[in-house]
RNA sequence: GGAGAGUUGGCAGAGUGGUCGAUUGUGGCAGUCUCGAAAACUGUUGUCCGGGCAACUGGACCGGGGGUUCGAAUCCCUCACUCUCCGCCA
């Protein structure tokens, strides 16, 4: 969320910017400073009441040690009607400080200022390109005929054990998936992540860090007999990590890298666009995040970004950069950057990852801040996050563009990692 | 799952219900000494929310929440977590 010192002191500021996430904030940002201003005044009539209050305890102390007890006892009454304002007004506080919250975790992030403005993808900014898109010979076949082909992934086997959407990868399906999730591990490693492998049920705190609840609590599952939550991305668990710290200014910028099964549940959005490995409820991911000073964390996004396509160049496939418009930008974020690789099949491109600074609106919900040696106070760090890579529509694109009619051709640099060079 | 013991500042570890935000040690920072360092000595050292240009100052925080009391780190209830023993188990 917001910093409330950012809302009070620039609110035209705010409302501004906030449009080019096409989001009037006018009534918001009104509402939160009014309120503010009367939590203020709420607590300072609170904290004086409280050191009357303690003025008197010491006070009424010190008579019963002097034996004074008949004044001791008639101070004591003055105490009654004090402790019942306070009461009265603690009550008054904290139902403020509520409605504040509630209204704060309702503005969304600020955009920064290369976001363009647009209504939904088709106003996304096209970066740079990159792989060549292969002419594949006649009989070419989309991803979902190609493991049924070949017998490597198996969706109506799932279903029988779970449910749609949660495939069975087998033989070489399976070893694929393993193959890429150590490759993926290993180029991070080489690019200064380190590798931590959190638990992938986290608390509603956790959730609440992040920024998944409340607003999208429909798109978690829900251990409901422990409350506790399937990740949707080890995004969750990764950055939660700092939650409640404070960091030191040297240690920055602190790089961690995940793999982890996400879980999704999609409530709602199943269609003609969503066969294969488009859309699934649970896959497999590698997630890099980034702690970051505020003053570089653009260039940390960048080198994020460089990772990423690093990665998808060494697995050969066709991509594309694009930056989101406002209108396509998530709530928490203030710039993404979407990858997509064409499939050459289905032909289409697919968004493989999505790399995001989300500055401080993490970081605030987090508290989690940094102190630097000439600081007076800590500040909040900017936090951010880029898949590299998630596994299914990389495996759709692979299968897709490396299909002959032979097999399908495992990419030069995978083959180490599988242990063989053809699926046939 | 059963029984018991805990949870205090970066860490370790005190704390008869009344100047306890909290003794002390250690670590961190600054200084003295030194060519430099170590050692020693001195000082300093939490976070949040208010007020004030500032010095400073009011309030809150001793696992979370609630209660008793004029007054709670200290007493009571409750939840969470940690440890020990037993049981179960990959």
């Amino acid at each position: 969320m917001l910093t409330l010192k950012l809302i009070q002191e620039q609110p035209e500021f705010v409302i501004e910017r906030l449009k080019v996430k096409n989001f009037d904030a006018t009534v918001l940002v009104g509402q939160i400073n009014q309120l503010n201003i009367q939590r203020r005044e709420t607590q300072a009539k609170v904290d004086q009441l409280k050191a009357e209050m303690n003025n008197l305890s010491k006070q009424i102390g010190q008579l019963f040690k002097e034996k004074k007890n008949d004044e001791a006892n008639s101070a004591k009454e003055k105490t009654f009607l004090l402790k019942d304002e306070i009461k009265e007004l603690d009550v008054t506080f904290a139902d403020i400080d509520k409605q504040l919250s509630s209204l704060l975790v309702q503005l969304p992030n600020i955009p920064h200022k290369l976001v363009a403005p647009g209504k939904n993808e088709a106003d996304n900014v096209e970066i740079r390109r990159g792989g060549e898109i292969p002419q594949l010979y006649d009989g070419k076949k989309p991803h979902w005929d190609l493991i049924q082909q070949y017998d490597i992934i198996d969706f109506e086997l799932g279903t029988k054990l779970t449910g749609a959407g949660f495939p069975v990868y087998k033989g070489k399906g399976a070893k694929l998936q393993r193959a890429l999730i150590s490759f993926f591990l290993d180029e991070g490693e080489k690019s200064g992540y380190n590798e931590v492998m959190p638990p992938i049920l986290v608390n509603e705190d956790s959730g609440f860090g992040t920024g998944q609840l409340p607003d999208k609590e429909g798109q978690m599952y829900h251990a409901t007999a422990d409350n506790l939550y399937l990740v949707p991305t080890a995004e969750v668990p990764v950055t939660n990590i700092y939650r409640d710290v404070i960091v030191d200014e040297n240690s920055l910028p602190i790089k961690n890298m995940a793999y982890t099964p996400c879980f999704r549940r999609e409530a709602g959005s199943w269609g003609a666009h969503v066969r294969g490995l488009n859309r699934l409820h649970q896959f497999d991911k590698v997630e890099i995040v980034q702690i970051a000073n505020p003053e570089n964390s653009y260039q940390q996004l960048d080198e994020m970004v460089a990772h990423v396509e690093a990665i998808i160049s060494k697995l050969g496939l066709p991509y594309r950069i694009i930056r989101l418009c406002g209108g396509d930008i998530s709530f928490t974020s203030a710039m993404t950057y979407d990858f997509e690789v064409y499939s050459a099949a289905q032909e289409r491109w697919l968004e493989v990852s999505s790399v995001s600074n989300f500055e401080s609106f993490q970081a605030n919900r987090l508290k989690c801040r940094y102190r630097g040696k000439e600081m007076k106070k800590p500040e909040l760090v900017h936090t951010l996050n880029g898949s590299a890579l998630a596994l299914p529509r990389i495996v759709a694109a692979l299968l897709e563009n490396n299909q002959t009619p032979e097999g399908i051709k495992i990419p030069e640099v995978l083959v180490p990692y599988c242990g063989f060079s053809i699926i046939s």
